[in-house]
RNA sequence: GGUCCCAUCGUCUAGUGGUAAGGACAUUGGCCUCUCACGUCAAAAACACGGGUUCGAAUCCCGUUGGGAUCACCA
């Protein structure tokens, strides 16, 4: 049989991390086993979902790679399916109409929760056996009041719950929309979903939901309950505990691949590896290898595999992505070459394609002041006539040979009997205004002879 | 509080009855060096506790403790 799985998010929000790690989790299984990847848009809650959230988590989806063969589809279009197949449960006598007033039944909710008791439903109306249209009514699905269910998950085992311990769940609200336990039942026997692989979160929902299988007569697709993600607080991982939202992460310059190498480790693994292509997971992901524990959020480890991408991508990949982020920081153009050999020297300094943009400053602008400790250190009184010397001899070169930049240095090195450190830090400072940079040859090189010359001449105005 | 889930270095994890308990991030120290990085070498660092089962338990069972999730006309 085809595997078939979904990605359901509220559009409520942001994708988040523990959102995009299930998703990825499902396209991962989806890819490995040839099967068909859907997309379903959970909006039945029409006072919270919004279009911004929408579109957020779409381009969230893509950005990360994890295309959808369906989809997406949008519970709020689809009622007449939830509709009919709501009748068929009221005929069967599976489902009944409530009519308990919202606010009595909150209360006797409160209640029960500082009471320290489970609050359920009271069953009310569930013998009623009355139907007034004209009321505002919800309505309940009628859970067995005896007996076990069984659910039977592919991470956790087997898992039994006492009905008694569920209450009779509403299915429609009194505005006539569907709630979630029986829009995503319904749906996914629709959608013919093989496979639901979600969060944890959702194991205590899973016998309700079965339950609503057996009702139907549908047999259940595989369960498979993902570990949750934690904050460094071992709290459920939220926006206190920071940037949260795959959108944050790439506007803070960290690249697709990263991420989902990252998400993809927090609780599966395969052996000792740590770092996989797409294709590499696509080809190892299965879901026996995926942890029992909740796991939790290490920036860190984040920000070393960004650190590998960065170094290892290819440098017109890396343009392509660092382009939008440097339009919004320094005026144009930006010729894509000169941003390469940019990048080309800051991939094994820089975390993320925003530290990228920050440290290259002043390839884009000149600097405009100089860290004056190190310009008393290095700048000492006998360096005008040195660095005078070496702008000679720059206008001398062709401006690519690298050895022979080197070689420049070196002799002046060798006649001012000063050391190289000296030489360089001068050199920076007037480059970059700073005393930390690439290294000071492929910093010129990358510079331009023209501009390193005007810019030591700048730096030697500056010190008199 | 009820119910459910979980428990190996600080963190992510490998481990499926016999290992010197392995890797990675982070940390610390050395080397490299024009600064910063990278790289490299090394170090420190874990089986929550108590009972069983077994010739033998990180691995199996029970309990304790601890953590998490969930208890909506949210999803």
């Amino acid at each position: 049989m085809e595997v078939r799985t979904r990605f359901a998010p509220s559009p409520t929000g942001h994708l988040h991390l523990g959102g995009a790690r299930t998703a990825l989790f499902n396209w991962l299984y989806s890819r490995h086993n040839d099967g068909k990847f859907v997309l379903r848009i959970e909006d039945t809650d029409s006072e919270r979902s919004t279009q911004e959230s929408l579109k957020t988590i779409l381009e969230s989806l893509k950005w990360l790679g994890l295309s959808w063969d369906e989809g997406p589809f949008f519970q709020s279009q689809r009622s007449a399916v939830y509709k009919a197949h709501l009748e068929k449960l009221i005929n069967e006598r599976k489902a009944y109409f409530c009519y308990c007033s919202h606010e009595i039944i909150e209360k006797k909710r409160k209640k029960a929760l500082t009471e320290g008791k489970t609050p359920k439903y009271d069953g009310h109306c569930r013998d009623l056996d009355v139907f007034h249209p004209d009321k505002p009514a919800v309505v309940r699905f009628r859970t067995p009041r005896e007996g076990f269910t069984r659910v039977d998950d592919l991470i956790k085992g087997e898992v039994i719950f006492n009905n008694s311990e569920l209450d009779d769940m509403i299915l429609r609200r009194s505005n006539g929309t569907f709630t979630y336990n029986f829009v995503a039942v319904v749906d996914d026997v629709d959608m013919r979903i093989t496979h639901v692989i979600r969060g944890d979160d959702h194991l205590n929902n899973t016998p309700r939901q079965v339950l609503l299988y057996n009702a139907f007569g549908y047999t259940t697709p595989a369960f498979c309950h993902v570990p949750l993600i934690l904050g460094q607080d071992k709290n459920r991982l939220s926006k206190r505990h920071g940037a949260v939202s795959i959108s944050n992460y790439k506007e803070m310059g960290y690249l697709p691949q990263a991420l989902v190498n990252y998400l993809v480790r927090l609780a599966w693994s395969y052996g000792d590896q740590e770092i996989f292509t797409l294709s590499e997971l696509i080809e190892k992901f299965d879901l026996s290898h995926i942890g029992k524990s909740a796991g939790v959020f290490n920036p860190e480890k984040l920000l070393w595999l960004n650190s590998y991408y960065i170094e290892n991508s290819s440098g017109s990949y890396l343009v392509e992505q660092i382009f939008p982020i440097l339009k919004n920081k320094y005026p144009g153009p930006f010729q894509k070459e000169y941003i390469e050999k940019i990048i080309n020297i800051f991939r094994q300094r820089c975390k993320t394609l925003v530290e990228i943009c920050e440290k290259a400053d002043f390839f884009f602008t000149t600097p405009s002041s100089y860290d004056i400790k190190a310009v008393e250190k290095f700048l000492t009184p006998g360096m005008e006539k040195i660095l005078n010397n070496l702008i000679i001899k720059l206008s001398h070169w062709d401006g690519k040979d690298s050895s022979m930049l080197e070689n420049i240095f070196k002799v002046i090195v060798e006649n001012e009997n000063i050391k190289l450190l000296k030489l360089a830090q001068a050199v920076r400072l007037a480059l970059t205004g700073r005393t930390v940079s690439p290294g000071i040859y492929e910093t010129i090189e990358v510079l331009g002879k023209e501009k390193v010359i005007e810019r030591i001449k700048r730096i030697i105005e500056y010190i008199n």
